[in-house]
This record gives structure tokens, sequence and C-alpha cells, in this order.
DNA sequence: CAAAAGGTGCTACGAAAATAGCAGGACGCG
DNA sequence: CGCGTCCTGCTATTTTCGTAGCACCTTTTG
């Protein structure tokens, strides 16, 4: 899916994700080492062309977002992650985002996580 | 970093992490949609010259393996798809991870993550 | 020791990616 | 209405990727 995008695919389909919608213009700013204008266009409409965004129109101007949605390519980039990074242990993974940014979470968050775990460990029994 | 690698060069770059280290032929191997064996040794060879892997000479051949140590790399790879799918937000990444993979974690590895979870409450009062 | 096997370095070349530039249509405004 | 602005579509060009092939070196093996 994501694994065959050149590189600019890929850093324009990521801003997408991101930004949910977002015209050419938006996406030419996102981008890192920004090339020209017609060049953020051109690759948009590949990215079309391939399936990956569609756009809408908005007055004048083209709206662009991904086709497949967040919460499918959410799922895929972390198995992926999973298999390069963590040797598919998802307590490895989980256990580095804590380590990660354990001070940004709040207190309300660690403790909604804290229930998350609690209900999977009495599904699991 | 990760971010301006063709597609070719993250596939290969992404084995490396996975395998730890790796002749040009386990690379091969590894690819999907593998290309010739030249191939395979051109862009190892790029790679190298961009100074994201470095090889060891081991008998009659190479065993390459990735500068930037595995800890680093998963630390900006998860960034990135915190920034890209999850807001930012860690939370929303690690629920995302439990809900996909609850199934798989044992007893032991929850036990181990709740009692992450308390040390961070501990600490952020 | 000779030959085969398997490795590397290099060069060259087609294909695809990335970029720039121009022509044309819609919209806003004096 | 006429001009400037902002957008799109398309085409042309340059750069990089991905690939193959050969020449040479090194280890293994008969």
């Amino acid at each position: 899916m994501h694994r065959d995008l050149s590189r600019r695919e890929r850093q324009i389909l990521d801003i997408l994700y991101q930004h949910g919608r977002a015209t050419a213009a938006d996406v030419q700013q996102a981008l890192p080492d920004p090339p020209s204008y017609s060049a953020v266009r051109a690759m948009l409409r590949i990215l079309e062309d391939k399936g990956h965004i569609r756009h809408e129109q908005d007055g004048p101007r083209y709206i662009y977002r991904p086709t497949v949605a967040r919460d499918n390519a959410k799922r895929s980039a972390l198995r992926h992650i999973l298999q390069t990074f963590f040797d598919g242990s998802a307590e490895q993974a989980i256990s580095a985002l804590l380590d990660e940014s354990s001070s940004k979470l709040s207190g309300a968050e660690l403790d909604r996580l804290a229930r998350l775990i609690d209900q999977a460990r009495n599904t699991g029994v």
C-alpha cells in the first residue's frame, strides 16, 4: 500500500493524513524543502491517478484528501513499525511510547490507559 | 532523516533495522518484489555513501548494518507516526495498539504495562 | 595448484520521479 | 467592462532511481 510510493508521494500523503484535507498550496507549505507549486500539483494529480487521494471542488480550488480512511492507514502504519522496530511486540512499542512521553501525559490520560489495560486483562481471563 | 529516502532505500533500511545486520543476499531475499542482486548492492553502496548504513568485512563478504542505533530510529519513527496519524497524542497511539493486539498480549505483558503506567502516574504527581 | 563459486567495484543506460513553465478559464474589483 | 489574481491542465526538461553487465579479486574445493 503505502510501501511502494516514491519519496515525494509519501511525504504528500503523510501531510494529507496529518491535516485531513488540504489544498495544493497547503501541501506545498507543509512539505520539507518545498518544490514549486507546479510540481506539487503535478504530484497530487499522480497520487489521484493512482487512487491514493481524491479531490473535491471548493469554489475555484481543489481540496484533496486521502481515499483510505485514516483509521485503516494508521493500523497498517502501526503494523509496519511494529515489525520493523519492535520485533512485532506491542508491549515493547507501548513501553517505548510511555517512556518517550510519560511527562506529556496528563493524569486523566494515564487513568484512561490504566482502565483499558484492566479491561484487556479481564477479557483475556 | 528517514524522510528523504527513495522507495527502495527505505525498504532496504527497514529490512536492516528488522534484521539487525544482513548481507546483500539477505537483503535481496527480504525485499518485496526483489530486484537483481546487482541492484541491491548498488543501493547498499548508495545508502552507505549517504551515511545511513555501514559495512564490515566478514571473510569474503560485507555485512551491513544501520549507522543510527535502532533505538534512535525507533524513537523518530514513533514521533513521525504520532504526528501523522494521532495528532501527536501518545494516549491515542497506545490505545490503538491495545485495541489492535490486546488479544495477543499475555497476562504478564499486561501486568508489566500496568505497572509502567502506575509509575508514570506517581512520577507525574 | 587450477578451477569453480561467490563476492565486490565500476560503468552505462532506460524508466520513472521531480520539477519548471506556459496557456487558458473563473473570479473579484476599480 | 477590463485588468489582475489565482487557480487548473498540460507539456517539456532535468534529475534521480533502479537496473544490468562485465571485469577483477578472494575464498573454497577437487
